[in-house]
DNA sequence: TCCGTTTTGTTGAAAATTCAACAGAATTGT
DNA sequence: ACAATTCTGTTGAATTTTCAACAAAACGGA
């Protein structure tokens, strides 16, 4: 676990935790580590929603996929960042979603019962943890406030103008990269994949942006 | 304060409080009672994230309006239900959401510093009320995936369908009333109200459903 | 009860999205 | 380096949404 160390202190579930106290509690979470090739999947739709999600490195997709076979894309995490945190929290039977992981990826599991019920061994960091869990529900809670202001637009062009102000402002810079090739992008944007297509190559044409992959510049 | 024991008892951020420690907890918060008349402004977007919100009676709705004045319904809070929470918990400064009171309503308002944090009186129940806050958002996380999974569906056809489907279930009848109103419903979908009403015309016709004003029936 | 306001359903035209199909570019694995 | 696969941009047709305008119905207050 040692090796772990360092993403795992950046990592909200554990802030406010001493360094030299956070082994101790990954043996008392019971925390295990679990590679997953490119694409392989995390957690199943429909299996128990028992464990938490650390990407210790590479990164997750949390997708949605309808009755029609139409995915969406809920929300990507990378290195540091937890999820599938609400379904475990809220003690719902199956998951609702499905994590797949994009590249390469160490994922660390707890059950969430651990980290939310005293262990037998009495340590003390629950109630610190469940206050992080508290604080990280919260910010997912706005993560998902932004996906809707980006999404309740009606044209393609303007959710990716939102989208990419969006990215901007996070990344404080006119610059920046996005976690999604085009048909990622189409699914988190709800459009259809050659429809946003075209609406990019309209926008450069138009100047108002420069597109290479999936590095924007906003002019 | 006494009045409203009833309908607090049922609030989610007060379970597993003993019925008589509750006003002990109320005084030690600072909770005090607002009331507002029907489209009155509980929060403004823009204001300070302080305040927790909980409705005592009547109802509010949670709305985001865009930058071209485009409403866009979150979600709607009736009685015992608490709103506002993320937003004072994830500390962010200014709220980028509006609520607003739908009937007259009696709002219950506490500063969330005070269910963080200790208070001077060391009252022993933050630790509950951290864990409830922590159930709840998890539960409010759960309720925005369900509205993504609607508006994620690219028909207004569908999202209908997909959104009293939901009412459905949650009514646990064929026969149900929702709280909106046919432009509330549209901003809801993210669709155009106009078109909302000509599809639920149609879908009366073809005989899949009836719809008297905001009553519904699946066949 | 009457009047003014709000809500709802309808319509047709304009605009935008989706869908399917394809070809070139880029990437991956061997 | 090569072949196979995946990704991307383009196109045109069909579908759907949005928009604006209007009239009937429902509602609320005086």
């Amino acid at each position: 676990m040692k090796k772990y160390l360092e993403i795992l202190k950046k990592c909200p579930l554990f802030s406010q935790i001493a360094d030299e106290n956070l082994l101790t509690i990954l043996h008392c979470l019971g925390a295990r580590v679990v590679s997953f090739d490119k694409k392989y999947t995390v957690f199943a739709e429909g299996s128990p929603a028992k464990h938490v999600g650390i990407v210790l490195s590479g990164s997750v997709q949390i997708v949605q996929i309808d009755y029609y076979g139409n995915r969406s894309i809920l929300t990507e995490a990378g290195r540091g960042e937890v999820f599938a945190e609400a379904f475990a929290c809220a003690e719902v039977r199956a998951l609702p979603i499905t994590a797949v992981a994009m590249e390469p990826s160490e994922i660390m599991l707890i059950d969430c019962d651990h980290i939310l019920h005293t262990c037998e061994n009495h340590c003390g960091f629950h109630q610190q943890l469940i206050y992080n869990l508290m604080k990280d529900l919260a910010s997912k809670t706005i993560q998902f406030l932004q996906r809707i202001e980006v999404t309740a637009k009606r044209t393609t062009r303007e959710k990716l103008l939102t989208y990419l102000a969006l990215q901007a402002k996070k990344a404080e810079s006119n610059e920046f990269t996005i976690p999604f090739d085009r048909q990622d992008l189409a699914d988190y944007l709800e459009v259809d994949r050659s429809g946003l297509s075209a609406e990019i190559s309209k926008l450069q044409k138009e100047g108002v942006l420069v597109s290479q992959k999936n590095r924007f510049t906003l002019l």
